[in-house]
RNA sequence: GGAGGAGUGCAAGAGCGGUUGAAUUGGCUUGUCUCGAAAACAAGUGUGCGUGUUUUACGUACCGAGGGUUCGAAUCCCUCCUCCUCCGCCA
């Protein structure tokens, strides 16, 4: 959630961002209720001040009948106002959640299609099988046999494929660990607290993309990002410890309910995968820097592996709430032509924080939200898809790119 | 899953209806002392919200979470959560 201070002062901005965003929040609604709450909580505030007043001078003697129907008189007229400022709050806080994060100046306005391309890396070639086609003729995946056990958009990876994407995650975790960051395996699994505070919609909502628990306040993951946000929940953390870097591993289930429309064709949009993630904590002077690090290391990680792509500025209609600024990586399909999204990495600034009650105790001793950031170093069906595309040779076989030979017992070849 | 015990400030730990925002000890910070350090001594040391002359101040809330009883709750009652011990089960 955005700061209530904020909001009062930005209230033009935070209206005109979340519109820009696609978002439909009524700012001049929530600012009453804002005013409504503060006014009825300084009247309770008075009239426990009587109260206390009153039981600090019966603290000495017994209270007397006269001050026991004082006393009573008072908790009834507390508990009275205490109910409507629950109710007030209520509205009020449903209202804040709605409100999603302002964004940075160089966002481009716009859809999907207004995304800007910042930078570009290796060759626009064409003419590589279809992954799944060449999946299905290797035995390296089997989609029905997911379908009957799970569902569909469920799969095995059997043999090679599967092998190949345990080196891609090792490679990854141990490529990131050397940027710095500690690696940690994390809960599948989190509340509702957590899920909502790290942006992702409650079992409530209808259009949610989580798959949830029955009669358990458990979320399955779609992210590692939703654990590693939570990680240090109602902390404050000493500026000197601060950026923290994390990289977690973890499947992500995801619903994928209404996507009419998109690339789903195999690996590219399952219910299921696997995925090394990173993440960071950091002073909000850090945040825009450590977003460009967790970019650059992404772009590095890409390229050690030997797959063209480009990056583009994540136009404002499709940052989603949390986002301040959003990065894609975007590799190129050399079986489709196009640039199709293999990782993602996002600043949050202190919108993910303040929901989960994450601050920095400065040098100084002042307390602050800290900033969020994560960002996808792998996501391994898709990365399949863009070895498979990229590694085919004459032959029918797929070259391992030299980074992950180690990984694979020195093969050069599946 | 069953039985029992416990959850208090940075940590350990007292308090079990009013004098407790919270004893005591340790930690940390500052000061005295010292060339410096240690030791000793002294003082300080939570967070949110609101008000204000917005650096000193005042009010209010917070003793796992949420309800309830009461003039008054860290203290009594209820529900839930977490941890520990024992039993059961199990990778």
């Amino acid at each position: 959630m955005l700061d209530i201070q904020f909001i009062r002062n930005n209230s033009q901005l935070v209206s005109e961002r979340a519109k820009q965003k696609g978002y439909d929040v009524d700012i001049d609604q929530l600012l009453g209720f804002d005013e409504q709450k503060k006014k009825i909580l300084q009247q309770v505030e008075a009239l426990r001040q009587q109260r206390n007043a009153l039981v600090d001078a019966t603290k000495k003697t017994k209270p007397n009948p006269d001050q026991i129907n004082q006393g009573r008189d008072l908790r009834d007229k507390i508990t009275n106002l205490e109910h409507q400022l629950e109710s007030i709050s209520r509205e009020y806080d449903i209202l804040l959640m709605k409100v999603p994060n302002v964004f940075a100046d160089d966002v481009p306005l716009g859809g999907e299609k207004d995304s800007l391309e910042i930078t570009k890396f290796g060759a626009q070639d064409t003419g590589a099988q279809d992954h799944l086609d060449y999946m299905i003729s290797r035995d390296w995946v089997d989609f029905e046999r997911g379908a009957k056990v799970a569902g569909s958009k469920f799969y095995f990876l059997k043999g090679d494929a599967a092998l190949l994407e345990e080196a891609i995650k090792q490679y990854a975790i141990n490529f990131v660990i050397k940027k710095g960051f500690l690696f940690m395996t994390v809960p599948h699994m989190v509340n509702t607290k957590t899920a909502v505070g790290a942006g992702f919609a409650p079992k409530t909502s209808d259009d949610s993309n989580e798959y949830f628990l029955e009669n358990e306040d458990l979320t399955l993951i779609g992210t590692a990002e939703a654990p590693l946000t939570g990680y240090h929940a109602d902390e404050i953390i000493p500026e000197k410890s601060l950026p923290l870097f994390y990289v977690g591993y973890s499947p992500c289930y995801r619903k994928e309910a209404g996507t009419y429309g998109k690339h789903t064709r195999g690996l590219f949009r399952v219910h299921q995968f696997n995925k090394v993630e990173m993440y960071a904590f950091c002073t909000p002077e850090q945040s825009q820097s450590v977003h460009e690090k967790i970019r650059g290391i992404e772009e590095e990680l890409w390229q050690s592996i030997g797959i063209p792509y480009r990056v583009i500025n994540i136009a404002s209609g499709d940052l989603g709430a949390p986002a301040f600024k959003k990065y894609d990586l975007e590799y190129w399909s050399k079986a489709d032509g196009v640039y199709r999204e293999l990782t993602s990495c996002s600043n949050c600034t202190d919108f993910q924080a303040r929901n989960l009650n994450i601050r920095v105790r400065r040098d100084n001793g002042q307390i602050e939200m800290l900033h969020t950031l994560n960002g996808t170093a792998v996501a391994l069906a898709r990365s399949l898809i863009a070895i498979i595309e990229h590694y085919q040779t004459d032959d029918g076989k797929i070259r391992v790119p030299d980074v992950l030979v180690p990984y694979l017992g020195n093969r050069q070849v599946l």
